[in-house]
DNA sequence: TAGAAAATGGGACGAGTGTCCCATTTTTCC
DNA sequence: GGAAAAATGGGACACTCGTCCCATTTTCTA
């Protein structure tokens, strides 16, 4: 298998412009809007650019999941830096709920990575790095699954909702699940 | 406005079975999968009675919306008569997520009510009747909250793993967010 | 600077799409 | 039994789709 990552770097902009569009084209129509014509129309660029950046449509998808998750979990994993990390998670989310569009995206990847076993590996990430956040608040494992399933269930309970909650109301939500913080660490 | 739906019984039937041959096509191929074709042929009916029975396809998916979430809302509902109603929803949800399929098409509908505010009323009744469950345990409405957002949170995590849950494994969750009945009722 | 590799832009193809239309058959009601 | 309404089955339309293809231009390397 020969080497196709030794594209120029001017390349690799315009495959990163691909996946931002795609992301705008899933928020405004949703998973099956994208297309290889609307996606490159969005980008301002021709259509063949997607067939040759990527393989199919299915790889661009990867690539826009891959792209969120990994998003998405650094700065869940920038918040174990220090000082009242249950307030920053909870200001986070809060935020991540203003934002609909971007939000309902993530969501719709969300699901496709359930019928291709192959994205696991990007959703995974986000689970482990929540996972991670809930162990500094608790080692048993069983709380610390809730508190993941608590916040994707949250997140995903926003989408259906008008009123957006508060950061106050988000962290009212966690001091159920996350009481304290763990002495030692 | 004439009244549309002076239809006869045995309409009504091959309406139904629209409605159920969109859900199977949805678990094989997703929402966007759904075409008047593909669902007539599922169903074994001409390409136009999707259109005769249905305006549109949105429609089509709007009935398949609510047709899912009344059933859930009832099973949910009948959990409410009697006995050990945790262990009773454990068993319900361990049942559930031994169906991805079928799961996984009912979170594709429930994200399209994000994009159509007018289906959240389908939607709407799930959540309440979650809500109500959980009222029999707490008082508390930010937990009653919490234990909505974990079980929809829960159910969409299966989804992503290959492993599925027990019924015990559920009730150890459930037990984390809803520790005892309400005493009086 | 010359040649090779990468990138670009546009078109063409068959297949599938939603919707509308209409002739025919079946059912219901008077 | 006969007329009106409902239901049925199939086709036609213009459109979008994914993908492949190729001539051209740009960029890097030797």
């Amino acid at each position: 298998m020969k080497r196709l990552d030794r594209r120029y770097p001017k390349g690799e902009l315009r495959r990163r412009a691909l996946i931002e569009a795609t992301l705008r084209v899933i928020e405004r129509d949703g998973v099956s809007g994208v297309s290889h014509r609307t996606v490159s129309q969005e980008a301002g660029l021709p259509t063949s650019s997607t067939t040759y950046y990527f393989t199919g449509l299915g790889d661009l998808l990867a690539a826009a999941l891959t792209c969120v998750m990994d998003e998405d979990s650094e700065r869940m994993r920038r918040l174990s830096s220090g000082g009242d990390r249950r307030r920053e998670l909870a200001e986070l989310l809060a935020r991540v709920a203003a934002e609909p569009g971007r939000l309902l995206a993530e969501y719709e990847l969300f699901l496709l990575a359930a019928r291709r076993p192959h994205l696991r590996e990007a959703t995974d990430r986000w689970l482990v790095a929540v996972s991670a956040f809930a162990r500094c608040y608790t080692d048993d494992p069983v709380r610390a699954r809730v508190v993941v399933a608590m916040i994707d269930g949250f997140l995903l309970q926003t989408l259906l909702s008008e009123n957006k909650p508060t950061a106050d109301e988000v962290e009212a939500l966690l001091s159920v699940v996350l009481p304290g913080p763990l002495p030692d660490r």
